[in-house]
DNA sequence: TTAATAAAAGATAAAAAGATCTTTTATTCG
DNA sequence: CGAATAAAAGATCTTTTTATCTTTTATTAA
């Protein structure tokens, strides 16, 4: 579903989020330890986060990444979005780079449920309330 | 969502279907042309699903690829799992390996709605419903 | 039985994704 | 200021995916 670049930034986004709720920056080998990802890759995706303005970063002593209260509130397709592109939610399901309602894949019809589904839930989902869970044990974001 | 293999089986599945129910054979040639895929690798793709018994194959000429009329009744799960795996079906959406309902990763809750729908038209729609539409004139496997 | 045909099998190549390493730049603090 | 810190940037490497090419095997039909 989605590419384990954006795995590993879906899963960073929560922790810094969660962070800096506490009003806490984190480091990018912090990150990678809580969310059990590769360092230096991690490193590479925040990079690409950051210059989209999507999580803020200080570097030198007491630096690291944040996530504003505004940018908290930010929905998971954002985060998508910059990461693996809009195919996943734009694209044909079966790679026809022309899919449409006047000319659709056999799939075509069948996926859209499917894919407003996917849709409604990146949307709707803020970044804010995945790292709540987190706080409340509810959800983990490692093993 | 798919592999580029898994779009180009799903086609090549779709094709040989349609052909199969009006007792024709299709060779890799004319189905690469028809679902506009790369011939060889379309090839191996149906290799593998030949393997598995999910498509009939016959050298020499007069040869081809076909599927009996029991097989067009096939849900289209079965060449997703033939080529891509199960892991969209089953796997953690944030690609951990331990995901479970009593150890959730952030999105799982949400995401299970989403798999759903998907296992669920997975499940639901057959090769012949898709080759059927192809038929009417209702979807097409080229641009 | 042999020439032609078409898929299977295997080897290889190219591109993309995933991952790491090194150097540079910005910031802090002593 | 200068040393230490931490991210940015750039280069490189590995693995996986996508794709092609060559050889072999099975089948048909003349």
């Amino acid at each position: 579903m989605f590419s384990k670049a954006c795995n590993y930034g879906i899963r960073a986004m929560v922790y810094i989020s969660q962070k800096s709720a506490k009003n806490q920056r984190a480091g990018i080998k912090e990150i990678a330890k809580a969310i059990e990802s590769p360092e230096a890759f991690t490193g590479k995706i925040l990079q690409q986060l950051s210059r989209k303005k999507l999580v803020e970063s200080v570097k030198g002593p007491r630096g690291g990444f944040f996530i504003t209260e505004e940018g908290r509130k930010m929905p998971l397709v954002k985060v998508v979005e910059a990461i693996d592109g809009d195919q996943l939610m734009k694209g044909c399901a079966l790679g026809f780079s022309e899919c449409s309602e006047e000319r659709p894949c056999p799939l075509h019809n069948r996926f859209v449920v499917v894919r407003r589904e996917l849709t409604r839930m990146l949307e709707e989902t803020r970044l804010e309330e995945l790292s709540e869970g987190v706080v409340k044990g509810d959800a983990f974001l490692h093993k």
